[in-house]
DNA sequence: CTGAAAGCGCTAACAC
DNA sequence: GTGTTAGCGCTTTCAG
């Protein structure tokens, strides 16, 4: 507890100036070498590190990247290390802020605007929901929720993903599809709901409004849309979820119910947290190459802060189907 | 890629001083309401935030807790999601450093030192090798890797894991068993050796000291002493390695040498990260509450911000073994 | 080669 | 109630 050593301190007990200490410490020309052994020797004595905030706010580049998440679950911290391995042969530092606390509502902008100041000199934010920023540095939008963005995006393939899950339910001789989604202002959302109607019809099977529930990605509307369904005389056979959160919620719903599950309702998530594969039983999913699409978009990032054209603006990975056990044929 | 709007701007485009923003910005007294009003709609039409850097450079609290680490690998990243669990409903932001990059060693110190100016109100520090740190802040360190530091600490009962670790695999009925450690200088390291070692002891085995290596926790190191242990004409039919990073290196080398895992070799490694149940085999391993870890010494921190006497300075969470795929009886 | 001085955006005393 | 002033720790001209 400590007061940590200021470039003060040491220019005093260096004997120079503040001026020549700063210059010494960042290798600038001009200052004698003698001089410059000096006061590293004091440097090194006193464990005198310049201050990130002080210096951010003078020069313009301060060697750190920014990822903006809402907030540290399991999505966004596989990102987070997809992130950390493309970045760790770079010369940058990562800095990972999750700034939802002050304002639930435009976490982006104001976690962008708190720190983009001066703090980093790129960033990459997590499923934004507000894109139209301002930014001083280069910006990369990883699954953002709404659009479409003018903004470098690296996504993952929404609609083929919800395609193939609701073709492995029917193939699996369902019928009966419930789907809870995400909010339904989010782009992710609205295309895994037109990847879950595409292959109804694609089958012939009319869509029942009545399996069709919102559950905004949390745990508290899913499970209240979840027991509605669950509920009713004709419920579903199976529900495919817009993320595995929300699976998650509904299979925890049906234990509840004395719904089993997979003998009397399958169930089908989205992304592939690593929580999907530990629950009991393990959840069927759509694997979302979660840190692919972090060192893709760390990969972009770095291309823009070099101030070259990136090859593409727009990334879109693919999805992969994961069966495991809450999967089953119809009773 | 525009410029954000700074007090100045919000002061001049209201009419007033910038110390009158400040003000009415951050609810001081001693601002007629009506002007408060003005500021605040010049504010939201500008999209003005106030700029987290500089705010801290003349307050002396930020609102801000961090999570100093040295790379954003899974074990990390379970300690943050842990950490994010716990502060989710706090009034606190998090903020997660890795600053490994600008100097391999003492990143803890590099790091503390460059935020801790200001910039956060408190900090976690995630297997930190150096501990004798002088703060302005609260620190709790996570797992540290020396010790005894008189720091507030949180890790999970390292010896105890190695002594279930090993137990099992002499239950199964090796009786060559192999130990990669990490770094001998490390104290989970030496408590997973002593937990080994006791094992094999109250077996009333002889410990054979070619069976074992040290990996320092990292792949490469690991390969080299895997290779060499596996070569062997007397090799070892289980090998228990530190940590999960390294046993999944351990299969993977078993695998170039044509030894099947797990008739021919039985490996256990130490964690449970998110990657350990998805190799093939997946991996038997030691498992550590890392999220728990995390929530736990953001409590802990949080008291200590408080000012409050914390009812215990050093935490310990127990272990657990989680049998899975790598591991078998000796052929 | 070195130091004095200005200023980054903001907050906290203290005047007015 | 509101503005003026003085820094926080640092980098960067620009004189000496």
């Amino acid at each position: 507890m400590k007061r940590r050593p200021t470039i003060t301190d040491v220019a005093a007990a260096a004997g120079v100036s503040v001026a020549t200490v700063s210059k010494a410490v960042n290798g600038r020309y001009g200052v004698a070498s003698e001089t410059v052994d000096r006061v590293l020797a004091v440097v090194a004595e006193l464990g005198y590190e310049s201050s990130l905030i002080a210096s951010s706010m003078r020069s313009r580049t301060t060697g750190v990247i920014g990822v903006l998440v809402a907030d540290f679950e399991p999505f966004s911290a596989e990102i987070l290390k997809g992130v950390g391995e493309a970045l760790r042969d770079s010369r940058y530092d990562l800095l990972a802020y999750s700034g939802s606390h002050g304002a639930a509502e435009g976490w982006e902008r104001r976690s962008l605007s708190r720190l983009s100041g001066t703090l980093v000199d790129g960033a990459i934010m997590v499923t934004p929901t507000v894109v139209n920023v301002s930014t001083e540095v280069p910006l990369v939008a990883i699954d953002p929720h709404t659009g479409p963005a003018d903004l470098p995006t690296v996504e993952c393939d929404s609609y083929g993903g919800a395609l193939q899950a609701t073709r492995y339910l029917l193939e699996l001789g369902h019928t009966r599809i419930g789907f809870i989604a995400g909010r339904p202002d989010l782009r992710s959302s609205i295309a895994r709901d037109a990847g879950y109607r595409r292959a109804l019809t694609d089958a012939g099977l009319t869509l029942d409004p009545a399996l069709v529930g919102s559950g905004s990605y949390q745990p508290d509307a899913v499970r209240v849309a979840a027991v509605e369904m669950l509920r009713r005389g004709d419920r579903p056979t199976a529900i495919f979820a817009a993320n595995d959160i929300s699976a998650m919620e509904i299979v925890k719903v049906a234990a509840e119910l004395g719904i089993d599950v997979p003998r009397d309702l399958s169930v089908i998530g989205f992304d592939d947290i690593p929580e999907a594969s530990k629950t009991t039983p393990a959840l069927t999913t759509v694997r979302q190459p979660m840190q692919t699409l972090g060192a893709e978009a760390a990969r972009l990032l770095l291309t823009l802060m070099d101030g070259h054209a990136p090859a593409a603006t727009r990334v879109t990975l693919p999805t992969r189907l994961v069966p495991r056990a809450t999967t089953a044929p119809p009773a």
